[in-house]
DNA sequence: CGAGCAGCGTTATAACTTCTAACGAACGCG
DNA sequence: CGCGTTCGTTAGAAGTTATAACGCTGCTCG
């Protein structure tokens, strides 16, 4: 057996085909929102008709779970670059930033309005669970602060016996903490930045998110 | 002229009409989401052909405009209730908690993915600042810390200078600041809590909020 | 090198959606 | 008590997802 990646002619032909189907889709949604995917939209805009596509996804719901896997991948790419240029999380935090107004509807397919039964696919919890590494990685590695908040404690009680989560990974409480501060907290900014929450009300989300990411780094 | 509310026997039939209407679409959100919501549907259920909706709502952006403005009414109504019985910073989050956990994609309806194009009309955006009007009372209530976090002055300075959207009141650019983590840090760990993105992980997302609630009051 | 078949694109069709148009009935206001 | 506004109906257009059945093409394997 050789590489897995790309095979035959015909596998060749059908991922070329995958990736022109998923650059629409990723266009429709940049513009419209992905509840306005139209499997035959772009169908049109590829020059061929409509059930021609179901050749390459099974239905709107396997591409658009396609597309939700690239974007994990994506993000955990930019990660992971940001981790080799050193773990600081202040830069972990603009990372995420830059990442995320590069396609607003793109962070909102992962982190927006969830479709009620969805449950994500294994393949794609594999990815969030590489992304939480780095993100533990960086907390890990941060300096303790000085004077630790004592309201903390109850929090970092609880995380200490239910850290299921962050798997074999050597972080101590107080990083576990930060890392759910670091996703909450700066999620919290960008959701409501990018859905345009902020718009209109004159201050500069950039300097809001900038010192929660500070606060976060030094708290 | 009498009372703005109910006045001719059809208009009091229409109102109720549409009451009934805005109630079957809660419950189609809530089970299947906002994107599902489907006017045929709701019509079946009231035992009358699809066109007849019509007559209430011009159409289905209408009918979620309405719903969305009504979300807004209740959560502002939740605000104002809990400032009846005190001004406390951690009321108004746990009230914020329970009335988000009451309805999921009522809250997401409001915070979660939006509408590329959407603007939110007039009479929705006064509902809004009535409810900001509500976390900025709180937040000017509350007790300055007593040691300040150097790394605040930064935006505290910008807030200062960019403070539009709290309109006439008189509170402090800290305690903007500290309206601004209200709204963005709670809204954090709920949008992510309510999507589901917790679960499996194992810890409690409630622990999680007060943590953050706390950490508010007593920063 | 050629035969055969897997894969692809087509059209036709069903079932669904939003929304408009035209018609008829009924209700209540003056 | 009549007339008009309002309401619910059916019919239909234009769009969607998705399936079925039909050829053609070109790769693969003997």
């Amino acid at each position: 057996m050789s590489e897995p990646g790309t095979r035959t002619p015909r596998e060749r032909y059908r991922a070329q085909v995958q990736e022109e189907i998923k650059q629409h889709a990723w266009g429709q949604i940049a513009t419209a929102g992905a509840s306005a995917l139209s499997l035959n939209a772009i169908a049109r805009q590829m020059g061929m008709s409509g059930p021609a596509l179901y050749r390459y996804f099974a239905n709107r719901d396997e591409l658009i779970t396609e597309l939700i896997k690239d974007a994990y991948r994506s993000l955990a790419d930019t990660f992971a670059a940001r981790a080799e240029a050193g773990t600081d999380l202040d830069g972990l935090a603009h990372a995420l930033r830059r990442w995320a107004l590069e396609d607003p509807q793109r962070y909102f397919l992962l982190y927006g309005t969830p479709v009620p039964g969805y449950e994500a696919p294994e393949d794609t919890t594999r990815i969030t669970t590489e992304i939480m590494a780095h993100l533990l990685d960086a907390c890990a590695a941060e300096q303790p602060p000085a004077t630790p908040h004592p309201l903390d404690s109850q929090l970092d009680n609880h995380l200490a016996e239910h850290r299921a989560w962050a798997g074999e990974h050597p972080a101590p409480p107080s990083a576990l903490r930060r890392a759910l501060a670091f996703w909450t907290r700066l999620h919290g900014v960008l959701s409501l930045e990018l859905a345009g929450h902020f718009t209109g009300m004159g201050f500069d989300p950039a300097e809001l998110y900038t010192n929660e990411a500070q606060a976060l780094s030094a708290p």
